[in-house]
DNA sequence: ATAGGGTTAG
């Protein structure tokens, strides 16, 4: 019979094979004895020795705390902690019992325990446990009255340790003013504490955690009058000066070290990283690998999160190699968070196989694994492959939530995400705000104004309101369903607009026909000194297009390379050829092509393209069409566009060559449709291939639209009256509550070709009236007033434009 | 029997 516990392996490997020492008897590979009490007494005489060996409270190694704890709760016949307690309900048990549930994350059970002690039993020790406990669940208010306990008490007295913990606790505290350091600072030298490092040490991490700048100041006298310093005095000083901002600061404690203790390396490291200064990052790796000082589990996390942020992907690979290396020498624990690290790393060069590779191989997960894989999927576009492991994921946290809808919304399945979101909240997860965002920027793309509303209430009620992404996402919501006014609002009373916030505001206003609106609020967010990147000018362009505002958009143009110096890229090229071509100077839109610094895109031709449309200039209109011919397939618009083209031109043959590769490659012709507010009724316009139209077809359409609008749980007594209007056009007239429901099968997005087939088919109707209505809808969104003005005449036989489906 | 710093997912 082998001796039970087994005995501890060598000092060497210490903690990893304890860790599978503890792993194995917890999952009963190693004999157990067979009664509960002896397995009680071995169970002890094990705890001790790993205390003795310092290891259970190394913080390096919480994982073994962990680890001993749950094979005491391991059956409940046996020796759970409570039954320990009771055998001996003292201050030593309650201490050590008070410090391994904090460890283990459990607060409540921690601060059980120490309520059990009877008040004249507690000593400082305990005491002193207690006040970190609440420290490392960021719970200053308690760790404070617990001090306070200890003060008020007659018998007992603060010491080093009390004063350590309480000014960890403080410090979790946020917007902590100076003077409550300077109050501390004073407590702590009248107790004559101030010579013990762990006490300077704190102290010193407080003084930096606080808001005001000169803080930093006191923290550095603090470190001068120390007469003993340890690593973690200048690992405190690192960090302190890299949360303030100041990266040099912290390099030049660095030096002053000169890197005598290996840990200050992980902090200036990780400092880097957060900083953004990833090439730093490395190549202090690279210094420290070449010290021979040993990269731990901190190190290779941080430093595999600087190659993934900068893409230093090659670099990541060999750091890749060197883990693998000294993978032996980590337990499962601490592998973790730098096989996590791995998965990242992956997952952003692009190779999400080998991330998911690493995630099937690691022996541990945790929730931030998941959530890696989860949104390394969703950003390589493999949605199916994302819900499937938010489907089947062990344990989920509110981010993967967020997450996945917001991985549904820009996947554009807008649906999704609100499904998503509703059953979110039946299971009663508190959505934060990132998730908030997303489900309203869903509520955005289906244009679900009331929806929306909705949420904008929830977000005041939550207490969101002041969030940017929450408030961007309202913003960005409102000018989508065109409820510009709600928009403006909500730019009024968020406090701390950002330049997103400013480009959608001015976005919206373009949008909606405010051109001139759109730029004298672009001249007052440069006024205040908010630097517009190149979203900002993509916006403007877009704002002056609609107002067919043409010098005032070259002049931004110019002014975006000149005074800002920022690159025009293929984007606001092709925006500024629209804006010449929609004025007629296509000439100078062809120009402009010549002085480009790359070659023409897919996006570049189709400006041109609907340039010539406008002008009729069917000569360049063609060449542009075979340049866009030898790039499709680039996206399924670009072969009706072209198809249509050929047709005007006259170039039939060269039409149905199109048509056929477009048949040959399986490019589907949906049906789209377009709406119109009249009184409270929405009407729904089919439009598409309406020279077939088989009643199945058209039923069938219907009853999606039904399905759609009863699975968004919106008007769920909408009914559906079929009208035929016309024998080539069909409308159905949803008698629903004046909501603007057909808003949400994501017609805002209607482009210019279904808004001239609306307008024919109105025609063909003879409802005028109607049309009419529909122009001055369809005026300032996406739709150009020229362009409108152009079929004021209804002058079918000369549509080039033709369906759009 | 109790303390201080450093890590990963958007």
């Amino acid at each position: 019979m082998p001796p039970w516990p087994p005995p501890l392996p060598a000092v060497a490997s210490l903690p990893y094979q304890c860790s599978v020492l503890l792993r194995n008897l917890a999952a009963r590979h190693s004999p157990v004895p067979s009664s509960p009490s002896s397995f009680l007494r071995a169970l002890r005489c094990l705890h001790a020795r790993l205390l003795s060996a310092a290891l259970l409270h190394n913080p390096s190694h919480p994982h073994l705390t962990l680890r001993l704890l749950h094979l005491y709760t391991l059956s409940p016949d046996l020796a759970t902690p409570a039954i320990l307690f009771r055998s001996d309900p003292g201050p030593i048990a309650a201490t050590s019992l008070v410090s391994a549930y904090a460890i283990a994350g459990r607060l409540p059970d921690a601060a059980s325990f120490f309520d059990y002690v009877p008040l004249h039993r507690r000593d400082t020790v305990l005491h002193n446990a207690m006040i970190s406990a609440f420290a490392r669940a960021s719970l200053a208010a308690p760790a404070v009255s617990v001090f306070r306990s200890l003060l008020g008490s007659a018998s007992l007295r603060p010491d080093d340790y009390s004063f350590t913990a309480l000014l960890s606790a403080v410090g979790q505290m946020h917007n902590l003013a100076a003077p409550h350091c300077t109050q501390l600072h004073g407590a702590v030298l009248r107790l004559g504490v101030g010579a013990v490092s762990s006490v300077s040490n704190a102290l010193i991490a407080l003084y930096m955690k606080c808001d005001a700048p000169e803080v930093a100041r006191d923290a550095r006298k603090v470190l001068d009058e120390m007469p003993v310093k340890d690593e973690l005095t200048w690992t405190t000083i690192v960090v302190g000066y890299v949360r303030k901002g100041d990266v040099h600061a912290a390099r030049s404690a660095f030096d002053e070290v000169d890197g005598e203790f290996d840990v200050v390396w992980n902090a200036m490291i990780s400092g880097y990283v957060q900083s953004g200064m990833c090439a730093e990052a490395f190549e202090l790796f690279r210094k420290m690998v070449s010290k021979r000082i040993p990269p731990d589990e901190f190190t290779f996390t941080s430093v595999l999160s600087a190659c993934a942020n900068a893409g230093f992907f090659l670099h990541g690979k060999s750091v890749h190699g060197q883990f693998i290396r000294l993978q032996p020498d980590f337990v499962p624990e601490a592998a973790l968070p730098v096989n996590n690290a791995l998965v990242t790393l992956y997952s952003k060069s692009g190779k999400i196989s080998v991330a998911a590779k690493i995630l099937d191989s690691m022996s541990l997960k945790d929730v931030v694994s998941w959530n890696t894989i989860l949104s390394g999927y969703i950003e390589s576009g493999c949605l199916d492959n994302a819900a499937s492991v938010f489907k089947e994921m062990p344990y989920k946290s509110e981010l993967s939530w967020m997450v996945m809808v917001s991985g549904y919304v820009h996947g554009g399945l807008a649906e999704d995400a609100l499904k998503l979101f509703n059953q979110m909240r039946s299971e009663d997860v508190k959505p934060c705000d990132y998730t908030y965002a997303g489900a309203i920027a869903a509520c955005g793309e289906l244009g679900a104004l009331k929806h929306g509303k909705q949420l904008h209430a929830h977000i005041v009620q939550c207490g969101f309101e002041a969030s940017n992404s929450a408030g961007n996402a309202l913003l960005t919501m409102y000018a989508r369903c065109g409820a510009v006014k709600d928009a403006r609002i909500v730019f009024l009373v968020m406090p701390n607009v950002d330049s997103v916030s400013w480009n959608a505001m001015i976005s919206a206003l373009g949008q909606h026909g405010h051109g001139r609106e759109a730029l004298e609020l672009f001249d007052q967010m440069v006024a205040r000194g908010i630097y517009p990147d190149r979203i900002s000018f993509l916006t403007i362009l877009t704002a002056c297009n609609h107002a067919g505002l043409v010098d005032e958009g070259f002049q931004y143009f110019e002014s975006m390379k000149r005074d800002f110096s920022i690159i025009p890229g293929e984007d606001h090229y092709a925006r500024l050829i629209d804006l010449l071509g929609r004025a007629g100077r296509i000439g100078e839109a062809r120009d402009l092509i010549k002085t480009m610094p790359f070659e023409p895109t897919p996006a570049i031709w189709e400006a041109i393209l609907s340039g010539c449309r406008v002008n009729g200039d069917m000569e360049l209109g063609a060449y542009a069409a075979d340049q866009l011919f030898e790039m499709i397939p680039q996206h399924d618009a670009t072969y009706i566009l072209l198809s249509n083209t050929y047709s005007a031109a006259g170039r039939w043959v060269d039409a149905a060559r199109v048509r056929k590769l477009m048949r040959d490659r399986g490019v589907k012709k949906e049906p789209g449709c377009s709406w119109i507010e009249v009184g409270n009724k929405v009407h729904v316009f089919l439009v598409g291939d309406t020279k077939h139209p088989e009643a199945h077809t058209v039923y069938k359409f219907l009853e999606m639209v039904g399905a759609k609008m009863r699975k968004l749980g919106f008007v769920p007594d909408t009914k559906f009256v079929l009208q035929d209007m016309a024998p080539h056009q069909k409308e159905y007239v949803l008698a629903a509550h004046s909501e603007k429901l057909a808003v949400s099968f994501g017609l805002l997005k209607l482009p210019l070709g279904a808004t001239v087939t609306v307008l024919k088919n109105l025609k063909i109707c003879g409802d005028c009236h109607t049309a009419m209505m529909f122009m001055s809808l369809a005026v300032g969104r996406e739709i150009v007033v020229r362009d409108v003005r152009r079929f004021h005449h209804f002058n079918d036989g000369e549509c080039s434009c033709g369906n759009y489906w």
